[in-house]
DNA sequence: TCCATATATTTCATATATGAAATACATACA
DNA sequence: TGTATGTATTTCATATATGAAATATATGGA
């Protein structure tokens, strides 16, 4: 028995009482809930010892993941599933820490760009063992052929959620 | 092309510089970020009319899902996914909306209710058309067997996230 | 009874995130 | 050129969420 079975039981009573309550949708987007809650306490407490939380974490991962290790604020928004406000905040907050650099870009005197600093990039290789293995301890419990299968499906609920 | 393409390149880049980083966790922890980030700003919006966000909806539901209306913070905590700290902030807010009601219990005097009011009832009533239709759309998308193969595979990803 | 320990909830200071407005620059085109 | 419109980012006030400590009650022995 799993920390969302009285959600799920709690969803049953309301589609008695709620005929036209769409079970389906409904558990699902209650297991993303869940799910995210915990991946995203688990890495908080895995990254406290570097002094970084996970939306910092995965800023400088979008950064490691780009030629020139190299972002504008907007794109990063996109990559990391923040709101450009948030971004400002959180590269702030990196900048102080020292892990990367804001310089202004001179093709288009709009833009910013945030690059991972030496130390950014130090600090990437030093978390990266605790974090390949939180990895893959979260998903110890599929099979490869069912986590290929979970990543196609998420995905093409994503393109739903992002139709209109 | 959707929004999560450069997240997953970024994530392939990534794997190429360092080798012992699990592509699959990461990928899918990244869809259930980009996912629930979705599905709560689309949720808040909807709600918006009524004065509530979403997480004071779930727990409005939560307990329409209960027999007797009523739940303990520490029941509602774990059944819509929040700390407890945020239960009491979330339950007050309600309370003064007069949404739900909040008394002592007198078997367990540590303990304390909170239960749906009539207007708390009378609110559901009113945005469940608008749920209804917004939790189909999302899902229009998939076919049921997938949604089914979905709620499968990310029970038993939550499963091993529990674990230990 | 007394005490140690455990559970339930709240408080409070602080951290985190947001929308809307403000700022600055770019682009198109009359 | 001048002006309107669009894009990129930040600012700021406010909303939302958290950890850790505090409070109150319960429970199980010694």
């Amino acid at each position: 028995m799993n920390s969302f079975a009285p959600t799920e039981q709690r969803l049953a009573v309301t589609c008695r009482l709620q005929p036209a309550f769409p079970r389906e949708p409904a558990v699902l987007v209650r297991l993303i809930k869940h799910l995210y809650k915990r991946v995203h306490d688990d890495a908080n407490a895995l990254l406290k010892p570097w002094g970084i939380s996970h939306p910092e974490y995965n800023i400088l991962m979008m950064l490691y993941g780009t030629e020139g290790y190299t972002l504008n604020p907007s794109q990063l928004a996109e990559a990391a599933g923040e709101k450009s406000a948030n971004i400002t905040r959180l590269a702030d907050s990196l900048c102080e820490k020292g892990l990367i650099e804001r310089t202004a870009s001179d093709e288009d005197r709009r833009k910013v760009s945030l690059t991972l600093s030496r130390q950014g990039l130090a600090m990437i290789d030093d978390f990266m063992p605790a974090i390949c293995t939180l990895l893959e301890r979260q998903t110890a419990g599929l099979k490869p052929a069912e986590t290929a299968q979970l990543e196609r499906l998420l995905k093409k609920f994503l393109d739903q959620l992002e139709r209109d």
